[in-house]
DNA sequence: ACCTGAACACCGTTCAAGT
DNA sequence: ACCTGAACACCGTTCAAGT
């Protein structure tokens, strides 16, 4: 009933979250999400009980991880808003949450599970996503360069497939995936086909 | 140097065979490529070494599985290449290989990395499966329904990010991928926004 | 309050012994 | 020639004992 007093963390315990995540990071990377913990938890210096002290699961290690990241993707999302080429905003905003999601194999289908389990440590996060995303196509509709059935759900599956194509196919074929669904999308294409590069040369 | 003469298998091991192959398939189904084979070994009446036996690693047992199927499939590629709409056969094998590669979760990773991949025992089939598409490709092309850039690679991996799809979002996700970008690579669409249902229910 | 690491469960894979 | 199932390896997860 009462709350629960918040009370801040050993001096040490927090040390060895945080080289908990620093090591995820770096493995997840190398490996993906379904590298061994116990060589996350050896690099960090602590035994597999303590990583399993701070996070209960695998999902729960890969979501606070990602929620920093997320809070960086979100305020890049709201600038884009306010973007003056609606259209060049949801290009940007569709590769830059493709990026994102490609960081670790594996997590694609993690945040594309997220989106509708409500058990998710990534559920907000995805969520989020999809809003921003329906808030770039109410944008570029407004503008006459989006077509009207392209909901922010169809964006969020888009970047999830293409994250997932990096991990599976040779590098460029994801962004080409990306360039040709938008190219449907968008009826004011900037110039056919070179979709992708364009935003790749303003994005170093 | 001398061919090895080819053994007809003991009746037994034949039906064993058999029996794993069948079981394998309903078990894939129901909890995709990654379920436990000693449950599916149990389900066919052999011990776990049986299974091995007859399929040196999981791989192995899901390409065996796939081989049958996949000539049907390739069959039907075949007529549709003498179809009167190249458009629309187009449309059609890309849905086909879509369903194809839902069949278990998990699949659409076994097709993509199989395509780069010579040691996968389904190589052949997914390069066989791009030169099909290449195939349609040029066909449309030919009766200009087509943009010029797209390649049966694109097409690969659309089929495969849209099955993967399936498996991590709502059942009308992965056909609405598909028809956006479809939409886009097709410069005389048949009717906007409908190209998933036309090809649905010519296809029941 | 937090950490340790042995212990248990589960599953892939191998192989010596059987028929 | 093929089958069996115990044995080993590997990894996720828990928890009693320590500090």
């Amino acid at each position: 009933m009462t709350e629960p007093p918040p009370r801040r963390p050993r001096a040490d315990a927090r040390r060895n979250r945080d080289r908990l995540l620093a090591e995820a990071d770096v493995v997840f990377r190398q490996e993906g999400t379904d590298a061994p913990l116990e060589g996350i938890a050896r690099r960090a210096g602590v035994a597999i009980g303590t990583l399993y002290g701070h996070f209960p699961n695998r999902r729960a290690l890969v979501g606070s991880l990602l929620r920093e990241r997320n809070q960086a993707l979100f305020d890049h999302g709201q600038e884009l808003l306010t973007s003056s080429s609606p259209q060049q905003a949801l290009i940007r905003w569709v590769y830059a949450v493709v990026e994102h999601a490609a960081a670790y194999q594996g997590l694609a289908a993690v945040l594309a599970d997220g989106l509708g389990d409500q058990e998710s440590e990534l559920h907000a996060s995805c969520v989020h996503m999809t809003e921003i995303s329906d808030q770039l196509i109410a944008s570029a509709r407004a503008a006459g360069a989006l077509r009207q059935d392209v909901t922010g759900a169809d964006i969020f599956a888009l970047m999830n497939a293409a994250a997932w194509t990096r991990d599976h196919m040779p590098p460029e074929q994801a962004d080409r995936l990306v360039a040709l669904t938008m190219d449907g999308m968008l009826t004011l294409a900037p110039s056919r086909n070179t979709t992708a590069k364009q935003d790749r040369s303003q994005n170093p």
